[in-house]
RNA sequence: GGAUCUUUGGCAGAGUUGGUCGAAUGCACCGGUCUUGAAAACCGGCGAGGGUUAUACCUCCCAGAGUUCGAAUCUCUGAGGGUCCA
């Protein structure tokens, strides 16, 4: 959730940045004349509260003293009447700000390029040269069984569309990158933790996907529980309401989860092979940070994702996003994009993501700055998508025959 | 699934005939005195959110609803935890 304060102390400077994001000036304005409602409504009602208070004190002194009662239970049966109107006007108020300002995305940093959409974005530095083919290369989807790794029918078979099924290598190929990642994310001082993959509303309200989102989530019937899509939602989520030691940050975690979306707007987009499934791998990077040092933070988290997959010798260029295709809750973004030579274009496999105290104001995750108590900044990143990097080893690995080799990093977890 | 107990500040733990209770006490933590330094001892501070220049003031004792002039304390519902029975 943004800043009500700041809104309201600077709103003319709050409100372009917002705009930069895409977001109606009429609908700023109306956030702002709730809050001031609001806070009217409040002071209103905490003052008739006062009242009341004061009178019920003196109610108890009247009957230790044996007093008549009467007349002063007259004055505070008519003070409640207004104050039980107070209250519900407050709590219109309330309702209203809050559904206005939960459906409001993050403010931009400044340094985000302005842009419609992924056209827009910015290539910052491509890294590793694309193989040279002396054959047109296959898509993976070919190449994938052709050797027996995927099975795309099975999938669809056991459950419905966008879901697939590995066997044999291409199956311990998925476990051995997930140990890889989690071991290489490790070694640069993220703590590993396996979470829930199932999590509650106000875990989804933390992060951001909920209230706006909840159409691409799967829901458990009967049940105020959802499947995760990404383990961003546990893993953040872990200090919700808590107030943390200065000294216990940054904190850096790393979690591998299978991630569950219902794709709801990508209808006919990615439909062949495993760019775009419901359920995926993913292994992620997390962090809660002191503001101050959250940018040094998103840069280790970058590099890392990127010495991730230059390990695993992919060649890849990192693109930040521009206001029109960064995420609800993100103030700054990097997306990391995998050369696909069966495609013939860079796809993402990463994206790394700085939301400064957007999610920890809504989650209220803070520490102790001296004496007061701060918001965090959360950062999140996925190192990698596991599916989409296997895709990647595919298409750039592939020999004439079809046949695939396999990244020297990765023997070792293959018993090679 | 049935019965019963329980849920308080970072932790432990008082507080049930409703009224100076946002809440004793201990530990932890922070500041100070003492000390060459540390420990101990002693003194002081120490829950969160809103509000105010600062005070006042409002809200929060698992969550929600109710009774009452007034609820951490009573009633109901729900959730988490313990014990017993199945």
């Amino acid at each position: 959730m943004i800043d009500l304060k700041l809104l309201q102390k600077d709103f003319d400077v709050m409100s372009a940045k917002l705009m930069r994001k895409g977001v109606d000036n009429t609908l700023i304005e109306a956030l702002k004349k709730k809050n001031e409602e609001l806070k009217a409504a409040k002071t209103a009602y905490e003052s008739l509260q006062a009242d009341q208070n004061a009178m019920s004190k003196e109610f108890g002194q009247l009957m230790r003293e044996k007093k008549d009662v009467t007349e002063l239970k007259a004055k505070v049966d008519a003070n409640k009447i207004n104050i039980t109107q107070a209250l519900e006007t407050q709590r219109v108020a309330q309702e209203t700000l809050e559904s206005i300002a939960m459906s409001i995305p993050n403010i931009p940093d400044d340094d985000v390029p302005d842009g419609a959409d992924e056209n827009d974005n910015i290539e910052i530095k491509k890294v590793l040269t694309p193989r040279e083919f002396s054959f047109t290369p296959k898509e993976h989807w070919e190449l994938a069984e052709q050797n027996g790794w995927i099975d795309f029918e099975r999938g669809v078979k056991l459950a419905t569309s966008r879901f697939s099924v590995s066997f044999g290598m291409g199956a311990k190929l998925e476990r051995a990158l997930i140990n890889f990642m989690l071991n290489f994310n490790a070694k640069r001082g993220f703590e590993e933790v396996s979470v829930p993959a199932l999590v509650n509303r106000g875990a989804l309200e933390g992060t951001g996907q909920l209230p706006k989102f909840e159409d691409d989530l799967y829901k458990v019937e009967g049940q105020e529980l959802f499947l995760i899509p990404t383990a961003e939602v546990p893993v953040t989520n872990l200090y919700q309401d808590e107030i943390l030691a200065a000294d216990e940050l940054p904190k850096k975690m790393t979690a591998y989860t299978s991630c569950f979306r219902k794709e709801a707007g990508a209808a006919g987009r990615d439909t062949r092979g495993m760019i775009r499934q419901h359920q995926f791998h993913k292994v992620e990077l997390v962090a809660l940070a002191k503001p101050d040092e959250s940018d040094k933070i998103f840069e280790e988290m970058v590099a890392c994702a990127s010495d991730l997959l230059t390990a695993l010798e992919l060649p890849h260029r990192l693109v930040t996003l521009c206001t029109g295709d960064l995420g609800f809750g993100a103030a700054k973004t990097i997306d990391l994009e995998v050369w696909l030579p069966g495609q013939a274009t860079y796809r993402e496999i990463s994206s790394v993501s700085n939301t400064r105290d957007f999610q920890a104001r809504r989650a209220k995750i803070r520490f102790k700055d001296g004496k007061e108590n701060t918001l965090v900044h959360t950062l999140n990143g996925s190192s990698l998508a596991v599916g989409r990097t296997l895709v990647a080893i595919m298409e750039n690995n592939q020999q004439e025959d079809g046949s695939i080799t396999i990244p020297e990093v990765l023997k070792p977890y293959l018993g090679m």
